[in-house]
DNA sequence: CGGCTTTGACCTGCGC
DNA sequence: GCGCAGGTCAAAGCCG
């Protein structure tokens, strides 16, 4: 497991000069470092057809970064959803992210609002909790900067989006297209 | 004024 | 059973 190791070159990537901006909103306009995305996943490859495609056929990655930080790998960390009496816990499968970035938010096209952020172990950076605005969709996605590499940032999705994207996304489309995946099943 | 972030408290699951 | 860590809630404050 530990070989397991996903990563998401781009290789063929545009100049660095185009340094692949993704800057779709951000309220600071900083969004143009992510030149390297990784992609955890032990499945078949996403469909190049951005984010709702990509994570309907994908399951998340049970094993990210294990060897740094425990929190994304191992028993999936229990997901609460609804756990009422008598009700059975049911996970949804998450999908994670990496990508090396200035900026913790990865501005992905969808509208989040943030509801928590909690100190991890073993890491000195927060994790923050992020779920989307719109009505009805209970997406989350958890943001985290790893201690080891202050410039890989995190990005775990949980659900998926029932609603269409409200942003352009065509850059972002744009690095979809460009990744790679390696996995090792 | 509405939407968002911040932050401490609370809840739950898991390992020892 | 207890303690720890992760995840969520919700009140308060901030900002456009």
């Amino acid at each position: 497991m530990e070989n397991y190791q996903t990563f998401f070159s781009s290789a063929a990537t545009p100049p660095a000069s185009s340094s692949l901006s993704l800057n779709m909103g951000n309220p600071h306009g900083a969004y143009r470092t992510t030149d390297h995305l990784q992609f955890q996943n032990n499945k078949s490859p996403p469909p190049a057809n951005g984010f709702l495609g990509l994570m309907s056929d994908m399951e998340v990655s049970n094993n990210i970064n294990s060897s740094q930080s425990k929190s994304f790998g191992g028993p999936e960390t229990a997901v609460r959803l609804g756990t009422k009496k008598g009700e059975k816990k049911i996970r949804k499968p998450r999908y994670a992210f990496q990508t090396r970035s200035q900026v913790d938010i990865l501005d992905d096209g969808y509208r989040w609002r943030k509801y928590g952020q909690k100190a991890v172990k073993n890491n000195k950076f927060p994790r923050s909790y992020y779920r989307c605005t719109h009505q009805g969709c209970n997406v989350k996605k958890q943001v985290q900067r790893l201690t080891k590499d202050e410039g890989i940032v995190v990005t775990t999705y949980e659900g998926m989006h029932s609603h269409p994207i409200e942003k352009s996304t065509d850059n972002f489309e744009h690095i979809l297209s460009q990744m790679q995946i390696y996995t090792s099943i």
